[in-house]
RNA sequence: GCCGAGGUAGCUCAGCGGUAGAGCACACGACUCAUAAUCGUGCGGUCAUGGGUCCGAAUCCCAUCCUCGGCACCA
């Protein structure tokens, strides 16, 4: 049976650059299941964007004296280049200030609103009359009415901790100008959160022993603690026009519209694949399995808010009233992860820049360290040492060393083809059964999303295949016996073989170069390429997938001997420890 | 303060009711096809602390100590 999997990712806010814990949150774990499905011959839709509202981005965009766009689009540009360079294959990573992601957004907007989930209220906010324009907590700074301390932010106060109410400040004052707010009263659009929470509680229960405990635990005191209307609207200028008569200075506030970009972007998707209908596999079918990768800081969002809403939208695009869209089938949330022991911090800059590293490393090691450090059930931490020891003592020493011994061997011996291996004997047959239960074992990992056990299980498998390699007659008895050397070295090639698609989901780029190195002309995967897409106004460019020359399939390979080898080359280099300092010495100085 | 996670071999972690595990590091041995890689053996832990439940507890319960994260309008 053909599964169907919609692979949602969470969308970057494209106000900075991506780093590791970006990769590590949720962009790794998402392809790294993408692809396994997709070997495996699941109908995969993998979709994210980059989220380009909000008022983080004007305030960006003021600082720079640039337009919001002219930001976000710059960040885009980035996201895009970023996550081709490390292998993120998405169908489609499009952003939400497409034609196509604001007409929808508005949709949503108008059916909530036609099926009684909006309401209205006033708030009373902050208003600044020299930028004329409200503002958000976190830009107004005064005295703290509960300790005095005279630097205390909107939202909180960093001195005494206390949450606060931006209203409730003491001689409030504009962290932009310094000039002091007026409070003025506003009205919004509330989505009444509360009127799903009969439905949500189940949902969650019914799936409380597959989802993590972390996610279940967060979202079940989330809900059991009272669900609150929560405005949908925002007095900004940089968003989508809220869809409602005499509301049109107002904008749909950015938490409301980029979850729907998992929605708006697989019907983009369809629209570019020509096949404008497609969408409805994955958002229809009660069958299709939809997992959001995100990190835990956004649990909230998609297990109770974007859940909210597409249980109030229902339906939409679609005549048939027996259709529900779907919810997530599961939210694989992934902790933080640190860097040598301390938060991520943009401001004093303590990250690892995915663009800066991939400048200095290739993408399978990184793939493979935030790989076996991912933070799947408690905070983890990228530590530089820790880097380079399981590169130079786990990638380079257990497989790509396998893979280097046995094709440098048996190039050199058997003329560059494949040996015939004749009859095998009880132990090749057994390193072979061995390696073929991987598509079973690993499978069972990647399927259930725990995808450093999965890595583990296949690099334990490799490191039998060296364990079979010290047991089994070939280099010894080459010259004596190159019949009984030929079968070994069949053996080995063929676990290779197998190995390399084992391995593909977590190194997609070393296994396609394995694949080659073993004389394949059909590539595993396909191809990460930019694409441009023109709507009526305007035209974005976006990450696609081309799958169109993809051979991989997730089962035993027939490595047929005679099969002509390319010349072997290392897949992997060691490091030299000094990078260890070098790297840490970046850490915390201030960018250019 | 509230909620949550974690405290297991030198390091990084798995185990989560049935005689303490893995990788790395370290020691010794084997081997030389391979990126001084590989393979084997060994060393190494009163599973944070104190109580309790149970025939039996890292594993369940209570308390204590320590570390870390979150606390909804920074998406």
């Amino acid at each position: 049976m053909t599964d169907t999997i919609h692979v949602s990712v969470a969308w970057p806010y494209a106000n900075g650059d991506l780093h590791v814990g970006h990769l590590a949150g949720a962009y790794l774990p998402a392809d790294i299941f993408a692809r396994y499905h997709r070997l495996k011959g699941s109908r995969v839709l993998m979709v994210s964007g980059s989220d380009s509202h909000g008022t983080p981005i004007t305030v960006e965009a003021d600082k720079r004296g640039q337009t919001p766009r002219q930001v976000f689009e710059h960040y885009h540009r980035r996201f895009l280049e970023t996550q081709q360079a490390i292998g993120i294959s998405y169908d489609l990573f499009t952003h939400t200030d497409t034609e196509n992601h604001h007409r929808i957004a508005q949709d949503f907007f108008r059916a909530l609103q036609r099926n009684e989930y909006l309401y209205r209220d006033t708030q009373r906010q902050l208003y600044s009359e020299s930028e004329k324009r409200f503002l958000p907590d976190r830009y107004v700074e005064g005295t703290c009415p509960i300790c005095g301390y005279d630097g205390a932010r909107g939202d909180q106060c960093d001195r005494c901790g206390s949450l606060l109410d931006a209203l409730d400040l003491i001689n409030p004052r504009s962290k932009t100008d310094g000039s002091p707010p007026i409070i003025r009263e506003t009205e919004h659009f509330f989505l009444d959160l509360g009127a799903f929470a009969d439905r949500l509680l189940p949902y969650l229960e019914a799936h409380a022993d597959r989802w993590r405990p972390n996610v279940v635990r967060f979202t079940r005191n989330y809900i059991e603690g009272g669900l609150k209307g929560r405005p949908v609207t925002r007095d900004i200028e940089w968003g989508i026009p809220v869809p409602h008569e005499g509301w049109e200075q107002k904008r749909l506030y950015v938490w409301f519209e980029a979850v729907m970009g998992y929605f708006t972007a697989s019907v983009e998707w369809a629209h570019n694949s020509g096949r404008p209908e497609a969408w409805k596999d994955w958002w229809y079918d009660p069958q299709a399995r939809i997992y959001n990768f995100i990190g835990k800081d956004n649990i909230p969002f998609h297990t109770v808010i974007w859940q909210a809403e597409l249980l109030g939208v229902d339906r939409i695009y679609d005549d048939d009233a027996s259709r529900h869209l779907n919810l997530p089938f599961d939210v694989p949330a992934n902790e933080f992860m640190n860097v040598e022991g301390q938060k991520f911090s943009k401001s004093r800059n303590w990250a690892v820049w995915l663009p800066d590293i991939l400048s200095r490393y290739d993408p399978d090691p990184i793939r493979y360290y935030v790989t076996c450090v991912m933070p799947e059930s408690h905070d983890s931490d990228f530590s530089w040492a820790d880097f380079v020891r399981r590169n130079n003592d786990e990638l380079v020493a257990t497989w790509g060393n396998l893979a280097n011994r046995v094709l440098s061997f048996a190039y050199k011996h058997w003329e560059g083809v494949v040996p015939d291996p004749g009859d095998l004997r009880p132990i090749d047959r057994e390193l072979l059964a061995l390696i073929e239960t991987g598509f079973q074992t690993v499978g069972e990992h990647l399927e259930a999303v725990r995808l450093r056990a999965a890595l583990g299980e296949a690099i334990g498998l490799a490191r039998q295949v060296n364990v079979y390699l010290d047991r089994a007659p070939w280099f010894s008895i080459v010259k004596q016996d190159k019949a009984a050397a030929a079968t070994t070295v069949y053996t080995a090639l063929r676990a290779i073989d197998n190995l390399k698609v084992l391995l593909a989901p977590f190194l997609p780029f070393t296994s396609e170069r394995l694949n080659l190195l073993l004389g394949y002309q059909q590539p595993i995967f396909g191809d990460i390429q930019i694409a441009s897409f023109a709507e009526e106004a305007r035209t974005h460019e976006a990450l696609v997938y081309d799958a169109s020359r993809a051979a991989g399939r997730w089962a035993p390979g027939d490595l047929r001997p005679g099969q002509r080898l390319q010349p072997p080359a290392p897949l992997y280099k060691k490091l030299d420890d000094s990078i260890v300092e070098q790297e840490r010495a970046r850490l915390g100085q201030p960018l250019d």
